[in-house]
DNA sequence: TATAACATGTAACAAGTTACATGATTTC
DNA sequence: GAAATCATGTAACTTGTTACATGTTATA
């Protein structure tokens, strides 16, 4: 995913940053925006610096271990502005793993089923409230931007969970099989 | 992704099929639900078959190309029941790739900013015509709940997509840099 | 005679994950 | 003296994509 290099750069431009920095910051404040993982981020670092986007440099404080100090350069600030203007233009395909799931819903009871979704809409509130009491303004505006996309979706999913679990409680002709 | 060895498996337990076939009715019917290539159906396949969840055997009708049909195994099967139960009671963490460029808007003009999400918005709604047109019934009533969950989440992001950019015209006091 | 449909893939690549390794320093 | 924090990764693996290859038969 070039959402990845996208977040890197967009943090590289605020400040000159290591690879340490950059991935505490995104697990403490942006977990609920990216998933990436730490190896990741290195090795995306390393890409770009191939690339010609970002430049580095060690730089060592007393006797703590050496860093690699990350700025962007001028093809870099170019790339991450043609990547943004993407990613902000362009609505790409959503695919939700769980459609995969509902398409075999006849293949369970009734019975189990709504035990299934019911364990589902659990976690779904949970992670409304979660993202319902995120503390605002961590990161300029664009990160409360991103909580409240996610509140809209997640508020939207169980609204439908919902409506789906009424449909089939309500469904008595089928029984399902196994 | 485990979704796409859901799929095929859950095919296949309706019947055996070989892979052309299997590839046919995904992109005829099930193009909203998932973007499996076909290349990736037959190296799953393969796995599936490895890991002795699918038999397949050969068969040829007159002088054509050799088909390759796979039937599920009771392990298969076992595994499908053990994938279906996880999908649908697991709620797993969305992420959205366009979070990320809304964290650096403030790095685009105002203008430039509500140019790109205007034609994002557009394809959003294009996006929600395909869906609502769509006809009913394809195959069984799986499908038809995966289009549904689709479409409340397409216009999830087309209400969240207005009122952002109405936002964003209301607000004189930012014009952005770049 | 060309091209679409039938049926299978392979090879090369890109991206991401997990689990592990290293070694210093600060804190409990 | 143990554990957490600082700071970097590598190796092995999995998954998926793209572009290409192959050869037959029916259709226009």
């Amino acid at each position: 995913m070039d959402e990845r290099s996208l977040l890197l750069l967009g943090l590289l431009l605020v400040q000159s940053q290591h690879g340490y920095q950059l991935n505490e910051f995104i697990e403490r404040n942006l977990s609920r925006v990216t998933d990436m993982k730490k190896s990741t981020a290195y090795a995306t670092l390393d890409r770009l610096c191939d690339a010609g986007f970002v430049d580095k440099h060690m730089e060592q404080e007393g006797n703590r271990p050496p860093r690699k100090v990350y700025a962007m350069t001028s093809a870099g600030k170019q790339h991450f502005y043609d990547m943004l203007r993407e990613n902000l233009s362009h609505a790409d395909q959503m695919n939700f793993a769980s459609d995969i799931g509902m398409m075999f819903l006849d293949h369970l009871s009734r019975k189990e089923v709504l035990k299934l979704l019911e364990s589902r809409l659990h976690q779904l509130q949970t992670q409304v409230d979660a993202y319902a009491s995120a503390p605002k303004h961590r990161y300029g505006l664009g990160v409360d931007f991103a909580i409240e996309h996610h509140l809209v979706h997640l508020r939207a999913d169980v609204t439908w969970l919902h409506s789906i679990i009424h449909r089939i409680k309500e469904d008595e002709s089928d029984d399902g099989i196994e």
